[in-house]
DNA sequence: TGCCAGGCCCTCTTTAGGGCCTT
């Protein structure tokens, strides 16, 4: 099983597109150890202009909670500390990631942190699920629901449950004992067809290894 | 002036288009 650990995250944003001049609003992580939560992050941020009433109706996050937010560049550097240089996980990385690299370069940082897709491994792993939405997700495997989605750390909360998830269901399907983070890279980029043949290849891959020790 | 995300996957693909997912 998988034992290094991983850091979780997501944000809510002012948009879709940080070259558009959108921001975070809020940043939610967990670390996860063992297969557990171990520490958390979250903080709301004031990106410095009024959100829209759309962005307001899905987070749930108004203008006047902003208000007296810290600025985002405070909050982002507090958070580089906390994810350090662990692998992250993120629901749709690739927005979550643009949005990271967006807010640490306007303060030097460009970090080099491993990432890896809930959603693209969720397509492999679950590929009979409705769909690949957070919350159909969490439906679909049965893991606690409280039904508050689009808050930061309650995002981050549910895609780390549901990357355990995924790790438990990799290992009770295919027997494969240990999860390393790359991994999980190369299964997202797989094609759906190979997956099987993947996991069969990885197990006799860990088999042989483990004999090598014992000879 | 008018428009405005973007990265990835899938397939009836690759000389491309449509859909998914995030806010």
């Amino acid at each position: 099983m998988q034992e290094e650990a991983v850091i979780v995250f997501d944000f809510e944003t002012t948009g879709s597109s940080p070259k558009m001049g959108d921001r975070p609003i809020e940043v939610g992580a967990v670390r996860i150890e063992n297969r557990m939560i171990v520490d958390t992050f979250q903080s709301l941020m004031n990106p410095g202009f009024t959100i829209t009433s759309f962005i307001e109706s899905i987070t749930g996050i108004g203008n006047d909670m902003l208000l007296n937010a810290p600025p985002c560049e405070e909050v982002m550097e507090q958070f580089a500390a906390f994810i350090g240089t662990t692998p992250l996980v993120a629901h749709n990385a690739s927005f979550d990631r643009q949005f990271l690299d967006s807010e640490l370069e306007q303060l030097n940082l460009y970090p080099e942190n491993a990432m890896a897709c809930s959603m693209l491994i969720s397509r492999r792993i679950f590929p009979n699920a409705p769909n690949h939405k957070l919350r159909t997700l969490i439906e679909y495997c049965g893991l606690a629901n409280n039904d508050v989605f689009h808050r930061a750390l309650e995002d981050a909360e549910k895609t780390g449950h549901l990357w355990i998830t995924m790790c438990d269901t990799i290992y009770e399907t295919y027997g494969l004992e240990k999860i390393p983070f790359p991994l999980m890279q190369q299964l997202e980029k797989m094609k759906k067809v190979k997956v099987e043949a993947f996991f069969e290849r990885k197990v006799v891959e860990q088999k042989n290894s483990m004999l090598h020790l014992w000879n």
